[in-house]
DNA sequence: TCAATCATTCGAATATTTTCGAAATAACGA
DNA sequence: TCGTTATTTCGAAAATATTCGAATGATTGA
């Protein structure tokens, strides 16, 4: 595996993206990252196998939510936050805003 | 069947919502019901049979995405778009921006 | 080259979803 | 009450997703 599949931002197909971020696990990244920014796999504070882990770095991926850097050994996930906001303009926001826990 | 299962708005779940507008056939539905309001299920131009289409009614109505009110033999079915941005402000805006066809 | 580290892929079990025909339900009007 | 219309539920098959241990791959540093 030298390169992962990243979708251009053309590609990101809409019911693909609510796909990636209808899973508790992946919105969890998510939230991750929106809160810290790019995070190597290991920062996450999630209790699961790093194969199962690995599958949801997988679908975030290559449905356009997250971009993957290689480096070294690591790999670097960021939120793709401004191809998101060209491709579905407020969606990323609005869900990362109901993640918030309610007043 | 007397009544139909709909969530409060409290109880309406962020990847439930999601999850429910994850699949393109309830994504038309949705388009539909934005275009032109509440829609009897069988005004729907959606060429697939009875059963099916029930099904995703179901998954729309559960989720907290629409409401179906019963009228005779008819179910009367429409977006919960003040409910839903109450709860998750700007996302069925977004996800309905998404659903145009791009420039 | 070897071992350590970080992560992905494989493969198989389990779980969930989607699909649709057939049967059931419910309301209405004749 | 009977037939018609509108829709849901049931049940079972097919498709898809999730999970995770074990094996593999890639990079680094000794």
């Amino acid at each position: 595996m030298r390169k992962l599949y990243h979708p251009q931002v053309d590609e990101i197909n809409l019911s693909t993206v609510l796909y990636a971020l209808s899973d508790e696990i992946r919105l969890q990244i998510i939230k991750s990252l929106a809160d810290h920014g790019e995070q190597a796999c290991n920062q996450f504070d999630i209790p699961l196998p790093n194969s199962t882990l690995s599958h949801h770095y997988k679908v975030l991926r290559e449905s356009g939510v997250t971009h993957t850097r290689i480096e070294g050994t690591q790999r670097f996930v960021s939120l793709r936050y401004d191809d998101l906001n060209v491709r579905f303009p407020g969606l990323l926001q609005a869900v990362l805003q109901g993640l918030e826990p309610r007043a």
